[in-house]
DNA sequence: AACATAAGGATCGTTCAACAATTCGACAAG
DNA sequence: CTTGTCGAATTGTTGAACGATCCTTATGTT
């Protein structure tokens, strides 16, 4: 009977988490990453507000919300606009990934074997979006992957940057046609990291996300000229 | 005379940025970081308005600041409380301080000599501090090595992870009595650390860090009895 | 025609006052 | 000692207001 009581506290932070700001940016975050607000774009407060039904006050400390996640660009008494992405910052996203989920690989030796099971529910989706010729889909469980895999760190901070990372890169995404080229080919690539990491041959699995990093950077950074 | 205007663009970012909002995130971030507001402290809307003297909507917004940066907590209807970071908190910055530091190592390999030279001065800070007995002032430039190192990966988004877990660990720092214990043995080890990287032995530096690191952690933990 | 300048409108930055919603502690009742 | 109720204090949110700043357009000058 106390047990049953102890367990309420995992679910107490679903109590308050909830104020009207809060859920504004979660609206405008889910807005962004489907790109239905195109980078550049500016958002304005009295139109979003009015839109929104919230005030210019509450909708200001929403966005400040997303500007420090990096989706919105906060340009002094010129308003926010849906970031756009430079080269260098693609790069430089990158290069954070390459930190981050090396790290998970490494870790991945030490991890029990179901912990690779939403990395394989995660390439199973992008397969069956794959075959429906879902791309879009085929992206966002891409990212799931990599979400999944960054998981194995085990550090709820470094899921939190993961999280922020893969939004950015969304912004990417976004801007560019053709976004079958870009998803498609990495799904089996995927597959093969995590056939690795389950064998436990992490050094492998390292090398191969290495060559899946510097390749996507590479494909993405060809094809993505932001206007400078 | 080209290239004097071209070093104007490493300022412009300190031109528009420049909102009452983030002046005062900058003030309390600096307050939190010397340890005047306590962690578990309450920071008032109204109180803390009046004193500014600026008013509850903006100060509200450098409260969205800074909750973004784990420095305040924002409990609903109860309103921002200086952070108090648990044991896991402790435990989880360490694991993502081991990724991006070790990363640092790994990439120091590749670095011009000249790149070594912020980490010995903050050494060389650190050493002049101990020396004369400010305990505080040696953390300060422990922090400032660590920090650097970290800069050795070159990424803006990994410095300023950086310096977010560095501000979150400032906040134990000061609800521990006996600072000299925990900034004074690792001084030298910091000294060690660096004349490893310069010296090229990355692999050494990386075990040492590790080390380093397993030891604070321990220390830390060991000393840190926030309230349950 | 090219450039500098000035006026105007739109939008942001910030403040203020007000009210609803919520929390917390005190106090009374069982 | 537990439970219910009340009230003060604080936060959450709104709406309006005004100055500051930026952008565009019109105007004038060389």
């Amino acid at each position: 009977m106390d047990n049953a009581v102890a367990e309420l506290a995992h679910d107490r932070d679903r109590l308050g988490r909830s104020s009207t700001a809060e859920r504004v940016a979660d609206i405008l975050r889910e807005r962004i990453a489907q790109g239905l607000f195109a980078p550049g774009q500016r958002l304005s407060e009295e139109a979003i507000g009015a839109a929104l039904g919230v005030s210019r006050n509450t909708l200001r400390e929403a966005f400040r919300l997303l500007g420090h996640e990096r989706l919105l660009e906060h340009r002094l008494n010129r308003g926010v606009f849906v970031r756009v992405l430079s080269a260098q910052d693609v790069a430089d996203v990158y290069r954070v990934r390459r930190v981050i989920e090396g790290a998970a690989v490494r870790h991945a030796a030490a991890a029990p074997p179901e912990a690779f099971a939403p990395l394989r529910e995660a390439v199973a989706d992008a397969v069956r979006a794959a075959e429906r010729g879902g791309w879009q889909d085929v992206g966002t469980a891409n990212i799931r992957f990599h979400q999944a895999l960054a998981a194995l760190n085990g550090s709820p901070r470094l899921d939190e940057a993961m999280r922020q990372l893969l939004a950015e890169l969304r912004l990417v995404f976004h801007v560019m046609e053709n976004p079958r080229a870009f998803h498609e080919p990495f799904v089996s690539r995927n597959l093969e990291l995590v056939e690795l990491l389950e064998a436990g041959r992490t050094a492998e699995a390292g090398a191969a996300l290495e060559r899946y990093l510097d390749d996507a950077e590479e494909l993405l950074l060809r094809a993505y000229a932001p206007r400078p």
